[in-house]
DNA sequence: CGCTCATATCGCGTTGTTACGATTTAAAAG
DNA sequence: CTTTTAAATCGTAACAACGCGATATGAGCG
């Protein structure tokens, strides 16, 4: 995806580095050490993808009063069990919650405290 | 939306919650409280919506050195104007990022420290 | 085994997000 | 006033996420 673009998109901006700075390839060479690595995005990016989304807000906020069980958080959403399902999967697959399985049912909770920290930032960031 | 739902959706899982407990209707109370208020889940969802975006994040990481202008950014990003622009104006408004305008120049920043403890706690989350 | 019930997964129509060229706006500079 | 040039916005095609009914899985029970 980005060999693609390098090869046009950055002549513009290069121009007008060109102009701005004495010595652009020097410069140049500085703000591309700015830009982190593949991976240093991937796992927040992970994240925080599970995180788009308010029904799944919901279930963390409602897991972090304790564990629950499945048919008991069809119960606080108010969504078929299928939508359910699919939410805890991803929240499972973010590494955001755990699951303990016993007999028919499987009880959810938070798997780290950092999430609920997590929750607590954004939700301080936005309000000012 | 909701309110499409609650007609129906609720019915099948109070079911089980009447075989699960002796006392359903104070459990299915209890389980309401649970549920936060819209606007609880309101603004952390702005913020993580903002961050669910590898580019996004790039810009971030990027700006965690220091104060950059928009055409550095391109540089950084190695995506044409259009696109970083788009990027930019949703992490303004997400309140993560503050613009300070200088002649024809615009300078972004990270608007605050909780945001790059975010990425932090978020990064570590995924790393287990 | 066959039945029931809690979950998981699949399929697919709907909705939301992204990328980016083209166009517009706005601040210098000539 | 016209020309540059950085940045914003618009239009739209491609893509990703979502909701949820239908179906499958798998644990307990009779």
């Amino acid at each position: 995806m980005s060999d693609a673009r390098s090869e046009v998109s950055v002549e513009g901006a290069c121009d007008t580095l060109e102009r701005l700075y004495e010595n652009p390839d020097e410069k140049l060479a500085e703000l591309l050490e700015y830009r982190p690595d593949d991976e240093r995005v991937e796992a927040p990016y992970q994240v925080f993808r599970a995180l788009a989304n308010e029904d799944r807000l919901r279930l963390l906020e409602a897991l972090s009063h304790g564990e629950l069980c499945g048919c008991e958080l069809m119960v606080i959403l108010d969504a078929p069990q299928s939508t359910v399902a699919t939410h805890l999967r991803k929240l499972r697959e973010a590494a955001l919650v755990k699951r303990r399985k016993k007999g028919k049912w499987n009880y959810y909770r938070i798997a780290d405290t950092a999430v609920m920290e997590l929750l607590d930032l954004a939700g301080a960031i936005h309000e000012e």
